[in-house]
DNA sequence: CTTCAATGGTTGCATAAACAACTTTGCAAA
DNA sequence: TTTGCAAAGTTGTTTATGCAACCATTGAAG
């Protein structure tokens, strides 16, 4: 059985990596004049890939849940970046697109990204990296 | 230079994880009755180590700044698990002191977040959780 | 002394998460 | 057709984060 000292990885899994790299992203993203939060950016990310998709669609695509989802996309809204259109055949259904300017910010946030992956995958190598996306994917999976 | 994937580990180490195990520590915790978050939590732990410390000092440990730190003490106050005292010697300072409460809840809780780390761990080999001990290191390094 | 920067802590504002409860719409079985 | 359940979204409450601005106390340099 697997012993796990004090302060190693599970203290490191809660919240510290993902909280820095939240910070990096935020002032990468605001250093650029592009003010959009990290959850925002794994929304437009979605739609960059295929557009006019429902929320629900995107709850699964983030793993996110349909409140944080209603309320990340009026922010989004707020900002032009994205627009609600309902679904003429199911009217339940809000098809999500993007605008001009949603479409118009990927070229410029698909280098910001690159560049903070850089950073934080520096000095890594591949034998380190290629076991923490198997120890990642397992945990992963451990949790559902 | 290595080169990523979508939706591989940055996408993983952007907040993926870290809400899984938030979400399964508040649901194991209470289930058996304890109501403390997993922040609420990585502070207590912390006092557990080593009672009588400035709220500076737990900022550092939990790598908090200073106002969510305020705010998670006005709630482990609240619940009576901790108390705030201030230092004679410089009266700028609270010294947090566990409860009796408090401290009666590191037995339970270790063993809860024991059980949790063996579930988030099962099938994961000694090579894979090395390497990626030294992995999420160097990210969390890249990243200050 | 007095001034002034540094330290410890708090408050205000915006963003985001989880969960529960709710509305509207669609669909299928009685 | 009506009843009733499921799916898609929205709203309310609690907790937490980051940043900026703020107050109180300390200590050192002039």
């Amino acid at each position: 059985m697997i012993q796990l000292q004090n302060d190693e990885v599970f203290n490191i899994l809660v919240g510290k990596i993902s909280t820095a790299i939240n910070r990096t992203f935020l002032r990468t993203f605001s250093n650029e004049g592009i003010e959009i939060t990290t959850e925002q950016w794994s929304v437009l990310a979605c739609l960059w890939n295929k557009d006019k998709v429902t929320q629900q669609t995107l709850c699964t695509l983030t793993a996110k849940d349909k409140p944080s989802m209603t309320r990340l996309i009026d922010k989004l809204e707020k900002r032009n970046l994205v627009t609600r259109v309902s679904d003429h055949s199911d009217r339940r259904i809000n098809l999500i697109h993007l605008t001009e300017a949603g479409a118009a910010l990927e070229q410029k946030a698909s280098e910001l990204v690159h560049r903070i992956a850089e950073k934080t995958l520096n000095g890594i190598t591949e034998e380190e990296l290629n076991m923490s996306r198997i120890f990642l994917k397992k945990v992963l999976a451990n949790l559902k």
